[in-house]
DNA sequence: CTCGTGACGGTTGAA
DNA sequence: TGTTCAACCGTCACG
């Protein structure tokens, strides 16, 4: 279940069992690495453990993008979207056909084998389910004619391919088949899975959330949306403007925050950098203290530290943030459609927004941004 | 000391 | 509706 506070690890750092690390932290290691900072100095410096940030740099190097994987789910073992396709096909040509016959021809045609043929009562759910009455649905669709059907056209191979066309670009500052940047704004909003949804939408949101942050808000992208809400140190409230079950990742860390002296310890402790550091380590020593603490000290709702996580963002490399949101692939997309629900898991919704961030070492820059002094 | 790796206990969500 | 199960997570310990 979920855990009302989160586990201290043996750094000190304060994580939840099961669940990614903030994209603050994913990013801070990978800045951190890109400046030349060694990965067991990352680790201690950020608290995490060092076989975390071994695999975080690792995915990023593979991958180019900081995103952790899409949790959860399930990938569809027979019922692949060319099955269906060819399901949907069958029955549209014989709106009378048998989910046997269906499934004969499946083995017939070579669509699958007899170790991959979806079951009678499968192919009888995929026809259920995905399919639908066609009949039905051929005036049904005569409505919403460029609502393409939810699921089945949808490839789920294109979902769970590891890496994702967009991954395969592995750290280009303009990844191949990113077409979904600029074009997220058309991006159809009942995108069919899930997985694919955060991606995008956590594109979307980073690109678009300093205007609208309200809208496409996934629960796997609150990093994001909050850095962006975060910009501005005395708008608390954008926090909660935006979807707030968007944070409920981040609530979890925060929640850690709150009243555990992991939490204080850590922050102060990532503030006097405790390792030898390279000079030009020492901003984003502070600056690590900052974005740590928005990671442990959490947003929103919290009642004491208002906008921690904010500074990192107005420093994150342009390209750098990009990357790893344009390389996002599949993952943590699915959360998307959770907005509605997400509410089903409990946080504490008093949110008192204290606007003391400066507990947290956030230095408010002359440009009202509260950026930490990087240079 | 550093770092890659696998076991582990955990969460998540489509089927 | 509830369960299953395979995906992912970060930590830890080992080499």
């Amino acid at each position: 279940m979920e855990p009302a506070f989160g586990e201290v690890n043996q750094l000190g750092g304060v994580f939840v069992n099961g669940r990614p690390l903030p994209n603050a932290i994913r990013l801070r290691i990978v800045e951190l690495a890109q400046l030349g900072i060694r990965p067991c100095d990352i680790s201690r410096q950020l608290r995490v453990s060092h076989g975390c940030v071994s695999k975080i740099l690792a995915r990023y190097n593979e991958t180019g993008s900081i995103l952790p994987g899409a949790i959860g789910g399930s990938k569809p073992r027979v019922t692949t979207p060319t099955v269906v396709k060819h399901i949907r096909t069958y029955k549209q040509r014989d709106p009378g056909i048998f989910a046997w016959e269906i499934r004969d021809r499946l083995l017939a045609d070579g669509v699958c084998d007899k170790y991959n043929v979806p079951s009678v009562s499968s192919i009888s759910r995929i026809l259920r389910n995905k399919i639908g009455n066609l009949s039905q649905q051929s005036h049904y669709e005569a409505h919403k004619q460029h609502h393409p059907p939810p699921q089945p056209a949808l490839p789920y191979n294109h979902i769970y391919s590891y890496p994702s066309p967009i991954a395969a670009g592995t750290k280009m500052s303009a990844p191949p088949g990113m077409p979904a940047i600029p074009g997220t704004m058309a991006m159809p909003r009942t995108w069919p899975s899930s997985h694919s949804v955060t991606d995008i939408l956590g594109i979307r949101s980073i690109i678009e959330q300093a205007n609208d942050g309200s809208l496409y808000h996934s629960p796997k992208i609150e990093e994001w949306t909050l850095s962006r809400s975060n910009f501005q140190p005395s708008a608390q409230h954008i926090v909660n403007g935006l979807d707030k079950s968007s944070l409920d990742q981040e609530a979890k860390y925060s929640q850690t925050a709150n009243g555990l002296p992991a939490v204080s310890s850590f922050v102060s402790a990532s503030s006097m950098a405790p390792y030898p550091t390279p000079a030009q380590v020492s901003p984003y020593m502070t600056y690590s203290a900052a974005a740590s603490s928005g990671y442990v000290a959490g947003h929103g709702w919290q009642p004491a530290g208002a906008n921690p996580l904010s500074p990192h963002n107005c420093d994150i490399p342009a390209a750098l943030a990009f990357k790893g949101m344009s390389s996002a692939r599949e993952e943590g997309s699915k959360t998307n459609n959770q907005n509605a629900s997400s509410s089903s898991r409990p946080y504490p919704s008093s949110q008192t927004q204290a606007t003391t961030a400066h507990m947290l070492n956030i230095v408010h820059r002359p440009s009202g941004k509260h950026c930490l002094n990087k240079t």
